[in-house]
DNA sequence: ATGGCGCATGGAATGCGA
């Protein structure tokens, strides 16, 4: 059986601890993370190393940075993508246990009527036509893990969201193109209905009163549909001291 | 219950996230 993981982590420089638990507690076979928050001279390789674990990144200050971790070097890195131009550092690719995995740091896009948002838009489109055109025909076993600041459906955000933002019919079409790629929400393949959140707000004890949204994902290759034997939230690490707002995401897959 | 938290920057107050 594999494990694979997505986890934003909000800033690894705090979370580092958090993070090194977890990789000991879990062992999974590959962990993506986003918002590492630092710049890649910043990167703690010797510690991930210590625990066993390999890694590529791609960071920045103060905002984004993405990596992918493993217990083996993860192959044939590639870093954002290809043919759109990107200061922001949100998209990595590996290869791992004969995986192709894109670990991706969706735009927030902030409010409907903001520059970030029309951003946000065209960014998913450009990671969708080079998914479809250019991954998924050369690598059939393949796997979208990440945050993509979009709740898919009614039932992946509270009732209570009040925002536009994440939830709007324009996002949501833009995770239905993604998905008519050829690709599935592993998460939707159980009922797991009751971790349906994956982040929950820092402010008004979002929390405890489970006011959050499903907005973490990891989208398998239909040939993985098959192999995919559970898929929740972990919810753990969101009850921790000094927690980040998001839990991570755990896929099981058997090796096939 | 969306001003209300947490993080980074810079060394206080502000911008941003979702």
């Amino acid at each position: 059986m594999l494990k694979i993981a997505t986890w934003n982590v909000n800033s690894l420089r705090v979370r580092l601890p958090q993070v090194l638990d977890w990789l000991a507690a879990h062992k999974p076979d590959a962990l993506c993370l986003q918002e590492l928050k630092m710049e890649d001279k910043a990167f703690p390789l010797a510690e991930i190393q210590a625990a066993g674990y390999h890694a590529v990144f791609s960071g920045q200050k103060t905002w984004n940075g993405v990596a992918i971790l493993a217990p083996t070097p993860p192959e044939n890195p590639l870093y954002g993508i290809p043919g759109f131009k990107d200061e922001q550092k949100r998209v990595i690719a590996a290869t791992v246990a004969g995986l192709r995995i894109v670990c991706a740091y969706f735009p927030n896009g902030q409010s409907l009527d903001s520059d970030k948002y029309a951003y946000k838009l065209a960014w998913i489109e450009a990671l969708t036509l080079w998914l479809k055109n250019e991954v998924l025909p050369a690598y059939p076993r393949f796997l979208l893990a990440g945050d993509f600041n979009i709740a898919p459906e009614e039932a992946d955000a509270h009732p209570d969201w009040k925002s536009d933002i994440i939830v709007s019919p324009p996002e949501r079409a833009a995770f239905k193109a993604l998905i008519g790629c050829g690709l599935v929400d592993a998460f939707r393949l159980f009922d797991s209905s009751e971790n349906a959140y994956s982040w929950w707000d820092y402010r008004t004890n979002g929390f405890s009163r489970n006011f959050g949204m499903r907005i973490d994902h990891i989208l398998v290759s239909e040939p993985l549909r098959q192999a995919c034997r559970g898929c929740a939230v972990d919810k753990a690490p969101r009850g921790l001291e000094r927690p980040s707002d998001h839990a991570p995401v755990v896929l099981d897959l058997a090796a096939v």
